[in-house]
DNA sequence: ACAAGGATGACAAGCGATTGCCAAAAATTG
DNA sequence: CAATTTTTGGCAATCGCTTGTCATCCTTGT
């Protein structure tokens, strides 16, 4: 009876079992299947066909108990929500599998204290960290960084290893896009203050316009989405600028709606470049000029850099830096300036 | 110095660690942790204050193989890149949250196979599964539910506990607005042949414009991606329709941008109704006219049926079926038909 | 043909928590 | 104040796997 009892299908087959059915110790079931060359080629084969037979799955808990590694990489975004993510995620969790790893994706909702909260809460429970966009301050991030591996995306490099967009050059092309249409008088709208991104983006704005000696406005700074568009617009129409440089599409689209609200015309009085080309930016009206990226290539090599640092013996050169490069694609929202 | 090694950054603290310093014994330590009500209140603070005081976090993986339970669900959704599951992943991430879970992110590429194979090689690593619009046949569906406990999003129900859309109602709604409009010839145009959202709509359709002795058509199945919506565009123009209920907001959207490249007006020559009133579908152009319904909700009702069988001990009811509201929102889609 | 060396596999000690069982202490009662 | 009940806390086994150590066996070189 007791017997029947540990059949029941409830219970899960243990390596043991395994062992059992193969007629091998558990250890050797155990390299047989991490450590494929320290056992012999048919005992091997004997083993899996034992497990195959079995259905029998390695239990992930035991095994992280035993040998500190999980397998598992969590991935922090600010805004699940936020289609410019998607990406970033779809790469990530390709990567991921296809080395073997699983993917706790976290939502820390724009907020540096839940990023750090989850930073912490989770450290036990995953091998390294991706973090995209993190909220955190240079202290917050030295100070994770330092605790366990991680990489940023779109953060400043140096604190720890990066992907980052080559904001520069989008920004000089949408810049030198907008010159050639005859603009002279330009916005920025600015994201959150808490975003590198947009510190970023402002500097190189600036930095920009001023060697050309262009009339520059500013404005912001706003939360990336599209509800925030009509304040942004508004405050944007309000500075006299022609042709506004937005911090992401998000924000460009809730302008344009807004813009259209009031009656605005989108480029006739107005040109607006985005940036990101997240869904949604080519189907918009009018559909968005804006800085496009390889985002989901950027969420890979993310990965690809974090899995070097956590497994030396495969890792290449582990870069401490990776630039993704940048252009803009340009659609109906920017046209000639209004003369 | 063995002292100072232990000590060493890199060491997590242990339940011991905990103990020593709260001058228990570490049973003490672990029940105080998680199961207070068996713990004296003082000694209870003081170890919770040992445990802040260490940075004390347990170890998932340990707790998991001693208690059998991960404290983990796994939600399967066949596209993350499609923002209709954004805000199911929303959802179910708030609530497993609140309920001290983690949640395990699945793509499973639209795939029934890998939608299986997740199942499977996940059982171990996850105390239960949300499946949104699965892929599985019925058969599979049956065993999978019969291995571990799940409960599926927008999927027949019997075979397991479900979370579904009230779709005849919509197609009702959605219809009595285009007959509202004068439009008599409609066709529906058709999502995934695997998708059961997708028969059920079709059979609501043709259940409802019999009753009321419309022309129909129908066209289909299509990806459910704006890509495929110059097929399907083409494919319902063809059809001599006046109207058309999509499957999908992203089928729509490509719909609308592939009539307006043909010349053909939206809604002048032609109306379009979508489902789910994704993101996207408010700025498309012209704003799509869909079907909505409270998508973050059901993500949430999904979570909760699952963790009430998960936890019958503070379990409520522990339903078998859940059905969620659904509007119409009209928007610039739909008009009157062409006379 | 014998010793040295390399493969291979068995044994058993943990990894860090949970939990059943029981003893000690405290609170309650007559 | 003794007897009884209720709390509270300690011990130790256990979960399923990894991994260091060591014995065994099969190759080789001489």
């Amino acid at each position: 009876m007791a017997e029947l009892q540990l059949q029941s299908p409830g219970r899960q087959p243990t390596i043991r079992d395994v062992a059992e059915l193969a007629g091998v110790a558990t250890s050797t079931v155990s390299r047989a299947l991490s450590n494929p060359g320290r056992v012999n080629h048919v005992t091997r084969e004997r083993i899996e066909e034992a497990a195959a037979q079995l259905n029998y799955i390695p239990s992930s808990q035991a095994r992280g108990l035993s040998s500190g590694r999980t397998q598992t990489v969590a991935v922090l975004v600010p805004d699940i929500t936020n289609p410019f993510y998607f990406d970033i995620i779809r790469g990530t969790q390709h990567q991921l599998k296809a080395a073997g790893y699983t993917q706790l994706l976290v939502d820390t909702e724009e907020s540096a204290e839940m990023e750090a909260d989850a930073l912490q809460k989770m450290r036990r429970s995953a091998d390294g960290f991706i973090l995209a966009a993190s909220r955190l301050t240079d202290a917050q991030l030295a100070e994770a960084a330092a605790q366990q591996p991680l990489v940023t995306i779109n953060r400043a490099p140096a604190i720890a290893p990066t992907v980052v967009i080559d904001t520069p050059s989008a920004i000089i092309q949408a810049l030198e896009h907008l010159v050639s249409l005859g603009h002279t008088r330009i916005c920025f709208v600015g994201g959150p203050a808490t975003s590198w991104s947009n510190a970023k983006r402002w500097q190189a704005f600036q930095e920009e316009t001023a060697e050309r000696k262009l009339t520059t406005f500013s404005v912001g700074p706003f939360a990336p989405k599209t509800t925030s568009g009509a304040a942004a617009a508004d405050a944007a129409v309000h500075t006299g600028a022609t042709a506004c440089i937005v911090f992401n599409d998000l924000l460009a689209i809730g302008m344009l709606q807004r813009l259209r609200e009031r009656g605005i015309r989108v480029p006739d009085d107005m040109s607006i470049v985005g940036c990101d080309d997240i869904f949604g930016a080519d189907f918009c009206n009018p559909p968005l000029t804006t800085m496009a990226s390889p985002i989901e290539q950027a969420g890979r090599v993310a990965v690809s850099m974090l899995l070097s640092r956590l497994n030396p013996q495969y890792g290449g050169t582990s870069r401490r830096l990776a630039v993704m490069p940048t252009h803009l694609t340009v659609r109906a929202s920017t046209g000639a300036a209004p003369s």
